[in-house]
RNA sequence: GCCGGGAUGGCGGAGUCUGGAAAACGCGUCAGACUCAAAAUCUGAUCCUUAGUAGGUACGCAGGUUCAAAUCCUGCUCCCGGCACCA
């Protein structure tokens, strides 16, 4: 693994010489992959992305554009700050995690100094931002540097100031009230990342309705998720062990579980706590039910949770498999048992197959009483069967005749615009804080969103990604998707890093709503090193990048130099739109859609995003890469363990973009010897004496162009695989038969190696210019003009050649066939009158038949025609061949090939071979 | 649950959009060459039958459309990803 050694030479030397530095100006490509998120070392998989961005910049550079691809950091948000406080908190799992991270680049020692330091929040931002640039570097990533930042820098706040001020314009900043999950005890919102198990068992927020049942001058509210069964109600259920309380709520009284009380509490409804209550001392008497209004006991059930929706459920025997058992179990209870009736209660939802449900799940699977932990199951059966093919019955009013599914949310939205319904918002499973406390979900009324729900914003958008290249296509509806499900989005939170909202400083902007413009913010921020952020007001935003305003203007507003104005607006305009944005599948949903969104809302339409492209994610040896299997590795070792250019050739040719690479072991070490084979080839090439130009390897060379012109189009369109398996692969296996064919095989290569070494040198760029070396060229290869595609194609010295190979497979076939080990073989090619039946079907082709008369035999003529017309011969010739003198130019090569003697046509034909040759198939007899 | 995507040899995967000789390319395995030996490298074989260019079996399962289906349509099974405050 030579490259190994010169890879760092050469990077060293693109540094020096900024040769990724472009100046506006010229046919231009802006290429952007978004930022890293810079809280901890990365690993091949983040690679993949990054490689595939950088193959492409390389490969536009060398087509003649003038390439922009800049790169900057992502410290906004919760992450990087709990990661500070669990590190000052000396939280075992995280510190040790972190210094897993350092060690990968410090001394030991050095590692326990740099992770006190990391209390500091932006020590670890920059930390990372610093390693990611030196693992990036390693990897020979063709990166402007010069325009990086971070997302905490004081320029970049004002940005998205600027951002936020247009969103207002606009009129798509909303305040309203927003359900989150939260902490009672930490009395703050709780993520993904503050919850016990929260990132292996994910917690959402489930919407239950509360129901309100009429009793004795107050209201018992039950909640449910399935309130299209409101009609089949029989009784009401309480935990009778139960605490429960009397609460003045939004004006009415409600009695509900204690737990519950407390979750109305943070819902954002008025609550005042009163008496409370043990359930079982409203059990007996009598609640209303509030559609029907007939009186329904209230009954003693332990399976009632008091920590699960308000305490109370109302109970639908005929299609709950907990109610119908709970009532089962109470039947023969002495003072209650007379309230049940189960031999009439009401079945509202019709299931083929069914008449009571609940009933006939629970004895099927022996239900024995409501503790039996198998009526977890048998409820999900039940609700599944009844959600897909239950059909809402004649009791059920005007949903007579409705799927369950469809009944669903129509009952829901009648009970709630009757007043009989509210929302209680629960999490999806019980769930508590790595700190131990209970997690619940809580209302904020003044949380801000971006409100994408406005249709109009919703088309645009819809029309431009029709209109936009997505690559694989197959993505373009996701976007659709998306933006057609895409409602109001919280764009602020309480805490983490990142740039004070600016309607509200008292809130932060959240992470992905501040990173869905910065493409543009790459053009300029170089420029913007040199000024004071006290200037950057508005206007010089819009001045730059939505051209309002004049350079006078401005300057006389913010102080600002107007040249200088100028040139940063020169210098967007000379760089936008982006021309290609470039990342994972993942981020469809969100941030890609948001970067697109908000682009139509605040920029000009020449000024929108030209295209997207996504890769798929990488595994490694059949498992995806995590730090519990300790299976991972870091970017940072990729050099110093395989080689860049090797990671490189890797990644680019072992799968497609839509498909999940398999980091193995094996096939790494498999491409690292085509690898060294190139460099070798290209190294003796470079050494060895011109010599004569043979028709073999015209072949050869002609090869070389149709693979590269193939190519070409497979990285236009990004299928770096093919293009590889084309360039490398292919001409490396025909290269083994120019050996054996050519006089002269390494002079030939010197005649492609140039072109040979560019169109490789997107994915392996360090040998590319190591290659160049070699071969004398003093010039970056880097920066070197795309090969010719309109080099001349010798298309006969192509067929002549692939005929003698195809007559070595023919010989092989029949030795496998044969089973015989010859060591003469007669070849006899086709008899004249046969290759006039040829030029007869590479004129007319399907309609060749229509000819047979000028055959004297002409049965035997039409046996010919046909099977030609079968082999479509006119697709891959014009002529036909001269067999016998290629096969006898080439007799020396076939014999060594196969180490048989040849006799061409020879007048012994013991088989009577002779009549069976067809042209380009000639016929075979072994002796 | 909702919304996407997928299923092809021993394995990774081409081929699917645009129906018209399935398995390109790579890995593995087997055999041979080189070597004292091994590794590396090179050569060949790798669904079945067959002195041949032909036939048969095969692209998750079940149907359908068509002269013709891996490819188009319908239903099913299983896998993977995303699902709003999380970067």
């Amino acid at each position: 693994m030579k490259w190994k050694e010169y890879e760092p030479r050469w990077q060293k030397k693109w540094d020096e010489n900024q040769v990724f530095v472009p100046k506006a100006g010229g046919k231009k490509f802006f290429l952007t992959i978004p930022y890293p998120y810079t809280s901890g070392a990365l690993h091949i998989g983040h690679g993949r992305t990054y490689t595939l961005g950088d193959i492409i910049a390389r490969f536009k550079r060398h087509q003649g554009y003038n390439v922009l691809f800049p790169m900057a950091f992502h410290i906004s948000g919760s992450p990087i700050l709990s990661i500070s406080d669990k590190i000052s908190r000396e939280d075992s799992k995280t510190v040790n995690l972190f210094l897993e991270y350092l060690r990968i680049y410090e001394t030991e020692e050095k590692s326990y100094e740099i992770i006190k330091e990391f209390v500091d929040p932006k020590k670890v931002a920059t930390y990372f931002a610093e390693k990611i640039v030196s693992d990036f570097k390693s990897i020979g990533y063709s990166i402007d540097w010069t325009r990086v930042f971070n997302t905490g820098e004081e320029k970049y706040n004002k940005f998205v100031e600027w951002q936020y001020q247009k969103l207002n314009e606009k009129g798509v900043l909303v305040k309203g009230k927003h359900p989150i999950l939260w902490s009672l005890e930490e009395n703050q919102p709780v993520g993904e990342d503050d919850i016990a198990d929260g990132d292996t068992d994910k917690v959402t927020i489930t919407d239950f309705n509360m129901i309100k049942f009429d009793f004795e001058g107050a209201v018992l509210v039950a909640a449910t998720l399935r309130p299209e069964t409101i009609y089949g109600a029989t009784n009401l259920w309480v935990h009778p062990e139960g605490i429960y309380v009397r609460i003045r709520m939004d004006g009415e009284t409600w009695l509900v579980s204690r737990e519950a009380a407390n979750k109305l509490k943070v819902q954002g409804h008025d609550v005042d706590v009163g008496k409370d209550f043990r359930g079982r001392e409203i059990v007996g008497r009598f609640a209303k039910n509030p559609i029907s209004g007939e009186k329904m006991p209230i009954l003693p059930a332990s399976f009632v949770d008091l920590d699960e929706g308000t305490g109370v459920v109302y109970s639908v025997p005929a299609h709950s498999p907990y109610d119908w058992q709970a009532l089962v179990d109470l039947k023969n209870d002495v003072r209650l048992g007379k309230l049940v009736d189960l031999d009439n209660v009401p079945v509202v939802i019709d299931v083929p197959g069914y008449t009571i449900l609940a009933k006939e799940l629970n004895e099927t699977n022996r239900i024995k009483d409501q503790k039996d932990g198998r009526l977890i199951e048998v409820t999900k059966e039940a609700y599944k069967t009844e959600f897909y093919s239950g059909l809402m019955n004649a009791k059920c009013g005007e949903f007579k005749g409705l799927r369950v599914s469809e009944a669903k949310d129509k009952v829901k939205d009648k009970l709630f615009k009757d007043g009989i319904a509210k929302l209680l918002y629960e999490t999806s499973r019980k769930a508590i804080t790595r700190s131990k406390n209970k997690v619940v979900v809580s209302v904020i009324d003044d949380q801000w969103f971006i409100d994408y729900s406005n249709p109009q914003w919703k088309k645009t958008t819809n029309k431009w990604i029709n209109k936009m290249k997505i690559i694989p296509e197959k993505y373009k509806k996701s976007f659709l998707d998306t933006v057609e499900w895409l409602d109001k989005r919280p764009c602020a939170r309480r805490r983490g890093l990142g740039t004070k909202f600016p309607l509200d400083p008292e809130w932060v902007i959240e992470p992905l709503s501040d990173s869905t413009l910065y493409t543009a913010f790459y053009t300029v921020s170089k420029h913007l090193n040199s000024i004071s952020t006290d200037k950057m007001k508005p206007e010089l935003f819009d001045f730059v990048f939505l051209g309002r305003g004049t350079p006078n203007e401005i300057s006389k507003l913010t102080k600002i130099n107007k040249n200088k104005l100028s040139e940063m607006r020169d210098e967007f305009l000379a760089w936008y739109p982006n021309d290609l944005r470039h990342t994972a599948p993942a981020h469809i949903s969100n941030h890609l859609t948001f970067f697109l969104m908000h682009h139509i809302m605040i920029f000009d339409k020449p000024h929108w995003p030209q295209s997207i492209s996504l890769n798929e994610m990488l595994i490694r040896e059949g498992f995806k890469m995590s730090k519990s299997k300790g299976n991972i590795i870091p970017l940072a070792k990729v050099a110093e363990k395989y080689g860049s250019d090797l990671y490189r050739l890797y990644v680019a040719s072992s799968a497609d973009l839509d498909a999940v690479i398999d980091w193995r072991e094996r096939d790494v070490q498999a491409a690292s010897g085509k690898l060294n084979k190139f460099i070798e080839l290209i190294s003796s090439a470079s050494k060895a004496e011109d010599g004569e130009i043979g028709l073999v390897d015209e072949w050869f060379i002609s090869k070389f162009r149709l693979y590269l012109s193939e190519a070409t189009k497979q990285m236009e369109s990004l299928k770096f695989r093919d293009a590889v398996v084309n360039l490398m692969f292919k001409l490396l296996n025909d290269y083994k038969w120019l050996e054996k064919r050519s006089k002269n095989p390494l002079s030939t290569i010197k005649h492609i190696a140039r072109d040979w070494v560019v169109s490789l040198a997107p994915i392996i760029p360090h040998t590319a210019e190591e290659c160049f070396s070699y071969l004398g060229i003093n010039e970056f290869a880097s920066l070197a003009t795309w090969p010719d595609l309109k080099q001349k194609v010798n298309k006969q010295a192509v067929i002549n050649e692939d005929f003698v190979l195809s007559i070595v497979s023919q010989i092989r076939d029949v030795e496998k066939i044969s089973g015989k080990k010859p060591k003469v073989v007669y070849i006899y090619t086709a008899e004249p009158w046969k290759n006039d039946a040829l030029k007869i079907v590479l004129k007319e082709k399907e309609r060749s038949m229509g000819k047979i008369s000028s055959f004297d035999d002409k049965t035997k003529a039409a046996k010919v025609i046909q099977s030609l017309i079968k082999g479509r011969v006119w697709e891959k010739y014009s002529k036909p061949l001269d067999e016998e003198t290629i096969i006898t130019e080439a007799t020396s090569a076939l014999e060594n090939e196969l180490g048989v003697k040849l006799k061409i046509n020879s007048s012994k034909d013991p088989l009577g071979k002779k009549v069976k040759a067809m042209p380009f198939r000639p016929a075979i007899y072994l002796e």
